[in-house]
DNA sequence: CGGGACACGTGACGC
DNA sequence: TGCGTCACGTGTCCC
């Protein structure tokens, strides 16, 4: 009764098609002719200009979404959502990782001129978890958000207030989480207690952005916390 | 003709919706109180389930992307795509980055008994200015120590003060140095002040290990500011 | 047979 | 005025 555009169906293989991803810059003609649908002659202009539109975007999107699954080395789940999950776990230990060997560079540096016995590993410092390879990484430590308040104040300020487990890297994660936005912030506090991390700040939003801030905070913790917090739905 | 359906399109503002994204639980159901009528001609168990269920798949595939955004640093477009693609580059610079700097560190190691200069084929290295990319927004940001006290407390504790400008990364860079150190860390805290940060922790150290421990904070600490610090001398 | 995941067409909105 | 982007509802597929 219905449809007969399942031309662009063909493929249901579960994302995995023969896109032949290219890494870069797409040329991206596939089936470019174009619609062959303008069946009625009447729409074609109006309608079916939009549609064909819409059919190349989605088309691109997907093919970056996979192109970025490229990137990352160890996908599991196929499922859109996934790969984007994984992808941000995956940058998120890069990052990491990277701080950890420039700083260890620094170290090495200033203590390469001097006597200093330097053994291959060097000195006690720096836990020995940056081992050879990127991505042996069991390094995803869970954090639970134990709470989170995003409120505004007026006088355009936001309040944010969370308080999570404390996990190795986790002070880390949260700073690099709340210097990625790039919002004005006008006080913040990080204090780790034995057990548990409390991090307040107050950050300057006016009334038009506050509520887009909120949000953003608030998803962008959300992916960065355990899924099994008690906070999580 | 166009009914309704439009409840949910009141949000159009880019991404940056009242998502009232579940803080915490949801019930969330916007037009949800189920069918009260289903005796069967009616279409809600059937579609309207997957309605709901569509729609959460959207909201979530949503969220997740523009936390992948979050932790992108030099976002441009707020575009879909646009976030994807910068995200892949992104990876790749990460990726290369930090392979430089372990082969770098590797070759140091193996440099290092003997001393002698062997710095060809890597550059010397100073984080920073890292050939080529766009990006120095993450490091190359120098620090300025302005104040460090490292006092033992008696009772096993050692306290550790420190007052450095405020730059970006700073933060980040602070809290990796400090889980770099194994130490057990009874209380620390960092504020962020307008101009300022502040650290203070307090860490268990006996008195055997205090003196060492203290210089190895002062070492690793001073590496990290910027040489030019009023601190340095 | 339900539920998850997907592509599709469509109207709306902003430039 | 089009063009690009978006969220939405819907049908299909597969487990």
């Amino acid at each position: 009764m219905l449809w007969m555009e399942n031309v662009g169906d063909e493929y249901k293989n579960y994302l995995q098609t023969p896109y032949f991803l290219e890494n870069q810059e797409y040329s991206w003609t596939i089936d470019g002719y174009y619609d062959s649908s303008s069946p009625e002659g009447a729409p074609s202009s109006a309608a079916s200009k939009n549609i064909v539109s819409e059919r190349n975007r989605r088309k691109q999107l997907n093919q970056r979404l996979f192109a970025l699954r490229a990137v990352v080395p160890n996908i599991t789940k196929m499922d859109k959502a996934s790969i984007i999950k994984d992808a941000i776990d995956y940058i998120q230990q890069l990052q990491e990782e990277l701080a950890k060997t420039q700083t260890e560079i620094m170290e090495m540096e200033s203590n390469n001129p001097e006597t200093e016995e330097q053994p291959p590993p060097p000195p006690p410092l720096l836990l020995g978890t940056h081992n050879a390879n990127v991505f042996n990484s069991t390094t995803s430590s869970p954090i639970q958000l134990l709470q989170l308040k995003v409120m505004p104040m007026g006088d355009n300020t936001l309040l944010v207030s969370l308080t999570c487990t404390k996990r190795a890297g986790a002070m880390v994660r949260l700073c690099q989480l709340f210097e990625s936005f790039n919002l004005k912030i006008i006080t913040a506090n990080i204090t780790a207690l034995p057990g548990t991390l409390l991090n307040t700040l107050f950050i300057e939003a006016d009334e038009k952005e506050k509520d887009g801030l909120k949000m953003q905070i608030e998803t962008a913790i959300a992916t960065l916390m355990d899924p099994q917090s008690p906070m999580m739905s």
